[in-house]
DNA sequence: AATGAATGAGTTTTCATTCAT
DNA sequence: GATGAATGAAAACTCATTCAT
């Protein structure tokens, strides 16, 4: 009998593997969390993923490299995102790219501050700086980018420099309405922020 | 005649025991910073402190008890200077006030993010939460009432939701400028500051 | 043809476990009484067991859940046998009865005074004194029974108070002889303690 | 103006080494049955005492040796007391002797077994066992001097034998009574007690 | 002599990681 | 590959004892 598939399913142990992986990504990022990192110790991390800690150590040699790749995975998604949005500043009004992607990171689709939170500092003093690293110089090269392409309806001078200040600015005021302070994280703030961001880099 | 002394010797038993509790916070500061809160062993703290362990639990009960006390006086210090530049925003032009505020921070005369950063994630974690926690909230306490003192120069509609965006985009900035980007922290990077905050905030 | 397995092997989790349980268990008696409970270390303990400080740490809690564990066996152990003998009471003659459960006890078969000496104080400090307590009292209650039911031959008013002096008795004597004074553990001490006894409960 | 006094009173020195020797007894034994040895820390005992614990070791060179003074006064007391009852066993009635003794250690004027029991463990670790040991021998000695003297109204054949058993009899009831079983200190147990002695020992 | 802060060796305990099954 | 028991280095913390004041 012929097999029929025409995309031959992932060979099961690739397929298990890979399931294991988030199952342990998935978990950690629970954990790390709830726990705090020093307290999330690998054997929890494992029964929460419902894995023994011998399968987890088949996936990541370390605890750490647990961290490092949620931190990858962290940082690459909102990347992926906020790139996306700012492809198109030069075609669409500032204003609109800014409300959107405001608007789309508050609503923390794929925002976790207090995972990142935790991360950052671990992750820090691991070998993982370089790969990890330099994701809001990413953000700040992507802005640049964004802001010479909108060079005519923007008022900058430093164009570096402002985008170093707008990617802090943003992702702190993003974070601290989706971890600290909940409260504030309404329709009024995207429009708040919008305005800053616009007030300061260009009128139009 | 009984001599009567012009400076009465402080209790010598305080004086000690409060150079100790300095001598461990400040080389707990040190060693936190440079090699993480996990790696930073209390008997390492003890040694750069010049100090014997035992001695230092005779004055922290633990080691998270430094860092929160730590944290605590770094936002005491932050919250006191912050608190001081703003009670003169009603008499000042606000655009100077700012400026100010902006160079003494990003001078970093009392900030240190990198010590922050490493104390906030352990610091969350512990019963302490309550006395710590709400730093930002007084700070954003603080500037709501300059602004309502400088009401008729300022062109907000929500006090509260522009203090707390206000904020944050200040510390996320300074903090980033003083830690991760030092090439930025420049008097130009005030003058950015200054303006962004100016514009959002208020023209004159 | 299906292999039956006449003897199911034990799980060998379950076996290994239980080896490393007796191991530690029997290292710690032996450590407890050679070095007092004080110099007694959970680290020599372990060494004594030739096991790891972590597996003690894996089936006890604590040092002192080893000292309640112990304590909770020895008497489980010697409350058995005291209660099988005590239960012929009433078929026997009470005189035998008697003589038969001193001399085991003497051959301190499942006696070791100096082992429930060093216990003793450390698990009085315990939260486990409700299970560990009420070790007299249930030989107590054997006994009344025991009296009881030889009612006709036993001139004894108040069989509690005559279980309470007896029981208290005897072990102190066993004790006694087995740690203190070996020299009196002979034949003729348990000939001289049942005398001791016969002589209180009644003649015959 | 001549001083009167008699017998000048001690030096105030003295004296007062002395009050703080007892007043560090006396705290200690407290200290010791509410918390165990182990966690009767010198500073606790010091502080419970009302000195300081340089004071402490200014008359006692180590928390042992404390332990060691506690025992040696202990059962020098009790030692006192049971020697001079019987000495008088020659003239008095047996049974009389006995009753009184039984009544008088009862009454836990001078017993304290919670006390002895902390002891005791941490006392044999001690170089000291020679000093403090061989309480209950001496009381055995006493003892078998109060039969010989009683030869004609004792039946027992072995009186080192009926020594040994007899002092482990008594005190182990009451000891049990004072600390364990308090509703079984009554002057019914002291009855029964001497019934059990004298059935042991002799008739009349 | 009295004080109590300082000491640091020695404990208990944890947890990342390994490895026999 | 999966499992989870075993490991032991390393950490937090204690407390008897000393000694400068």
């Amino acid at each position: 009998m012929a097999r029929i598939r025409a995309k031959p399913r992932k060979n099961p142990r690739q397929e298990r593997s890979q399931a294991m992986v988030e199952a342990v990504l998935e978990a950690a990022a629970r954990v790390f969390v709830k726990e705090g990192y020093a307290r999330a110790t690998t054997n929890r991390i494992a029964i929460a993923a419902g894995v023994s800690v011998g399968s987890l150590y088949q996936y990541f040699p370390s605890k750490d490299a647990i961290a490092v790749e949620l931190l990858r995975r962290y940082r690459e998604s909102l990347l992926e995102i906020v790139a996306q949005r700012l492809a198109r500043a030069g075609e669409v009004p500032f204003e609109k790219v800014v409300a959107e992607l405001l608007t789309m990171l508050l609503k923390h689709q794929a925002i976790n501050p207090a995972l990142h939170r935790v991360l950052i500092e671990q992750v820090l003093r691991t070998g993982a700086r370089r790969e990890i690293l330099g994701f809001e110089e990413k953000l700040e090269a992507h802005l640049t980018s964004a802001l010479h392409a909108a060079k005519s309806r923007v008022k900058v001078d430093d164009y570096e420099l402002a985008s170093f200040v707008l990617v802090r600015v943003v992702l702190a005021v993003v974070h601290a309405a989706v971890v600290d302070s909940p409260r504030y994280n309404t329709p009024a703030l995207a429009r708040e922020l919008t305005r800053l961001v616009v007030g300061y880099v260009g009128s139009n």
